[in-house]
DNA sequence: GTATTTACATACCGATTGGTACAAATAAAA
DNA sequence: TTTTATTTGTACCAATCGGTATGTAAATAC
């Protein structure tokens, strides 16, 4: 039957009436219904149909409104958004970019997933009350921003960018073109389209030994 | 007094009891507030306190919501966003790309006025009542980017640009670059920060006689 | 069996949403 | 002065917002 599955630990019998959700998908949901119509724009009853629970069970299992898309955030880092440390990873900064805005063009526009970046749009703009979710949002783009800068700065270390490099620019440049990237894949925009996108924009990579463009 | 000023045509004597509001100062204040705030982060009690007329005046003035933010629309097309026309006349593309994304960085980083673009923030995500806006704005993003599509064909004829240049992706690159710029701004990255970005975007403009980067 | 624990489900809460009815106020026209 | 046209301001509308009280269902413990 459908309410078989226990979301706690294996053997340990819990003493009351067993959850008729599962946890982890009910979280998946939410995340969809979030990352879909954005903080704001999810309603509460929107959450209840697609979690399948009714308001007193989602707030016992997951608090309210803002405390349930902080784990739904949480989520969204460790799942969708894992690449980025993958794609920080990568031996060299042309790599790390490249590899980052591929993948994000590829997330972004895989088409079971919601169109767009949901710690970009999650609550862009939005009325006072999303205000705090705002400024986590713009606070977690502004970590992923310095996680690149360091990243330069070590490449520049190695000479795999020129002495001269300005890598607090160079990394919002490329923060920049990923925030353009999940508007434009929340507009529609193809992938094939957006991929030609990240060529252009990877074709002035700063090179540590100035070479001529073909 | 404070209600002199009427909007309507000069000398014509109007007949019942005058506006308390000036219609066009009025719709300078909604489009400040949905600038700021998106379609669905505006509430009619925001936009009451910001025009300071009562709801039915609103109402009876500029229609409902919908048609109001349209109107505040049209506003921001033919003011804060009228130097699109003049980057699009540029003599060349690379002057119609870099003169529209030195302007709009000027724009969206402008302190009196809201951080980002009301195109492309003002209705991102968002529930289902306000698709239709969403639509609308996605339509406007798409037409400027067919304008820069066609600018850079011209330019592609005029031997502007090299003839194996891809204008849909080159136009979408700018837009692309627009939209992240706006989303930055609207984080409260620096006009300094984002100019920089436009810098390192227009370093790769492709050009007809292959040159040499420096 | 009964007691206890946990979760479900209905029904409700005050506040706010976008939107309106209606009467008082203020002007010109008669 | 009365009539007519227009706007204002208050008070209201149903619907929805996020959030909760309460009773019942379903499990284990005793």
């Amino acid at each position: 039957m459908s309410l078989s599955e226990n979301t706690n630990t294996d053997a340990i019998k819990r003493r009351g009436r067993p959850p008729a959700f599962n946890h982890d998908e009910a979280l998946e949901k939410a995340m969809q219904t979030f990352w879909k119509y954005g903080y704001e724009g999810t309603s509460m009853a929107a959450l209840i149909e697609a979690m399948d629970m009714n308001k007193p069970s989602i707030y016992a299992a997951f608090g309210n409104k803002e405390v349930l898309f902080n784990q739904v955030l949480d989520k969204y880092l460790s799942g969708p958004s894992a690449f980025v440390k993958g794609a920080i990873a990568e031996p060299t900064s042309y790599l790390v970019a490249k590899k980052f805005l591929t993948k994000a063009v590829e997330l972004l526009t895989e088409h079971q997933n919601p169109r767009g970046c949901m710690i970009v749009q999650g609550a862009l703009s939005c009325g006072p009350e999303a205000e705090m979710i705002q400024k986590k949002l713009i606070s977690y783009r502004a970590n992923l921003e310095e996680n690149f800068k360091v990243r330069f700065d070590i490449a520049k270390d190695n000479k795999d960018l020129p002495d001269d490099t300005n890598t607090t620019a160079l990394a919002k440049y490329v923060t920049t073109l990923h925030q353009g990237i999940s508007v434009q894949a929340s507009s529609g925009a193809s992938k094939d389209a957006l991929m030609g996108i990240v060529d252009i924009a990877m074709q002035n990579w700063p090179m540590p030994f100035k070479k001529v463009k073909l």
